[in-house]
DNA sequence: ATGATTCGTAAGACAGCACTAACGGTTAGC
DNA sequence: GCTAACCGTTAGTGCTGTCTTACGAATCAT
């Protein structure tokens, strides 16, 4: 699996993303972030190991602790992706024109 | 929900993600993607509309085609997000430093 | 050493998503 | 007007992912 494919599907649940936020913040416990969502401990610490696999979280132990932090490795690629995204599909909108729904003149190319 | 969740959701998808490369390539008729996936027709069809409710695609009617081309509209947000998550993670990785399993000094901090 | 706290993991139930098959609508061509 | 091609939609099914409960490991305090 490419880098930035996990980090996508990653940071696709809400939950997920509510959590990497919140590290984003300032780093926390496994405890004080389950406090602030609405899931339960054990599914917080499954989530931290998603993000963790990604590369976008760390953690580090602070005696019986577990704090995490945010890690750019997983956050790099994925950004790389949507960059040329961008470019790419502001050039092909560029030259594709901006209308839509209109049908107008129906020329066949292909 | 906010404009960047649905692109990050849609773009979560590895056959979605499959077909918005395509688009965004070149723009191309249902058909024409059908036939570059492993799944069937329909299936084009309901991840196309994925795509453009979150903004990502577009579609022209071309007689009985319809041909997608992509949009900018959904990607902007989801750039913009990822851009300020990426300053965001820098700074604080920074500051807390980029060891991760060293449990050197314990203290206490709360 | 013992008890308490913090955390990860395993097992099972449940929901959501993706897929296929079947149908109906619209347009081009004869 | 009739046939064929292209596409969107719906109903039904299978599967992947998420959640909770229960358990075990590691560490600090007494």
């Amino acid at each position: 699996m490419l880098s930035y494919e996990s980090s996508l599907q990653a940071l696709a649940d809400p939950t997920r993303r509510t959590i990497f936020e919140l590290v984003r913040s300032r780093p926390r416990s496994v405890a004080e972030l389950a406090a602030n969502v609405t899931v339960s401990r054990p599914a917080v610490s499954q989530h931290l190991g998603v993000l963790e696999r990604a590369r976008l979280v760390r953690h580090r132990k602070r005696g019986t602790r577990h704090v995490y932090h945010p890690d750019p490795a997983g956050l790099a690629p994925l950004r790389e992706y949507v960059e040329s995204l961008w470019d790419d599909v502001l050039t092909a909108f560029a030259a594709a024109g901006d209308e839509d729904g209109g049908n107008g003149d129906a020329r066949d190319e292909e």
